[in-house]
DNA sequence: CCTACCGATCGGTAGG
DNA sequence: CCTACCGATCGGTAGG
């Protein structure tokens, strides 16, 4: 007699992979729909599941928005690390300036993924260790980098963090007041980061006589 | 025989005052709970009318958020101004500081006054004039600012469009990482003020040796 | 993992 | 400016 260990067809997200499901349905009406769209029974109905089902995986609706987030930020840090290889930078300053194009094309690219990660939550929820660690280490990116220029003697002496926070702030406000359309939104991907370069150019070179 | 004028007591909100008042509702939930908690029903409650009142003053809820955006515009324009006139800055530089300071500031006191202006909006929407003409206003005093530098030989020569939008970048995007709680908000206004201060000097000076 | 239900909230309209 | 209503959506739970 032969034994059969028949494995199932693999049917439309089941078992463990709901989870995993369910952050990619989420991922999809973030991107689509924007955030307002985003909510636990449409993230349910897309996966194919009931709108009950979730709750065997995630606790409540800001659990499942924290893994959502958690990769946004993975993605961020994966496009800012992309595009600094891919620039060939040597210098900390064209560095500085990929790892900004990096973000403020994932931004252009994922609207709604920069408006969930930074303040999708609401201001009384505590955040996860999980989602917290995977912000750290798109920040870590940018901090080494500075970090590194300011060894090698190509930065100015200065705070370290403080420079750092300059970057991210002038790079992050730019990404926001493109997605909210108070900036004209360049024509295209190269216009774009030659807007990014000249902006971290100013700061770069100083815009004071 | 005496004519007697007669005023009625002032009664919560009636007559013409109601679409005013409907600003004041929505402002203060906007201040209390946030931009998710501000609906047409809620500040029709507040304002002490039924909820199908506000339809003879607005069109829908996006033009309540418009006139409440609007004023927005009008509260930051004047913070900005007040914040450089208190600072009596006579040099390019330090009245970029003042109104940058002026702006996190405003941003700290009312954050969800900043989320709604710069992206409470569903992104089909169409602007109205009177909102687009609000947010010109403020960022004209930015432009003003950093245009009479340039003049004055204070700032380096550079596209004054590129100058203004790189001040506003840096102190939009300080702003916004401080709202969403993903840089610490110092304990201080005077200890934020110095932060603004150090990263309107950086831009000022350059990071680059 | 599902069905069936809860209470709450919302924007908006009818009709006066 | 009000009452009364609509359809829709939501997060969440009971109970299986």
């Amino acid at each position: 007699m032969k034994i059969r260990v028949t494995k199932k067809a693999p049917d439309a997200y089941q078992h463990g992979d709901l989870r995993e499901a369910l952050i990619d349905a989420g991922v999809k009406l973030l991107m689509e729909g924007g955030v307002d769209t985003l909510s636990l029974r449409a993230a349910a109905q897309l996966a194919g599941v009931s709108h009950a089902a979730p709750y065997r995986h995630y606790r409540d609706k800001d659990a499942l928005i924290s893994a959502i987030a958690e990769r946004g930020f993975r993605m961020l840090t994966a496009r800012m690390r992309a595009q600094l290889e891919a620039s060939g930078a040597r210098k900390a300053g064209r560095k500085l300036v990929a790892l900004g194009v990096g973000y403020v094309m994932f931004g252009m690219e994922h609207p709604a993924y920069l408006q969930l990660i930074f303040g999708g939550f609401r201001s009384r929820t505590e955040i996860p260790l999980e989602l917290a660690l995977a912000g750290e280490e798109a920040y870590r990116v940018l901090r080494d980098t500075v970090e590194a220029g300011v060894a090698s003697g190509e930065l100015n002496k200065a705070d370290v963090d403080d420079v750092a926070l300059a970057c991210w702030s002038i790079v992050h406000g730019l990404s926001m007041l493109l997605i909210h359309g108070a900036v004209p939104k360049p024509d295209t991907p190269q216009l774009e980061a030659a807007l990014v370069e000249r902006l971290l150019g100013l700061l770069s070179h100083g815009i004071e006589r």
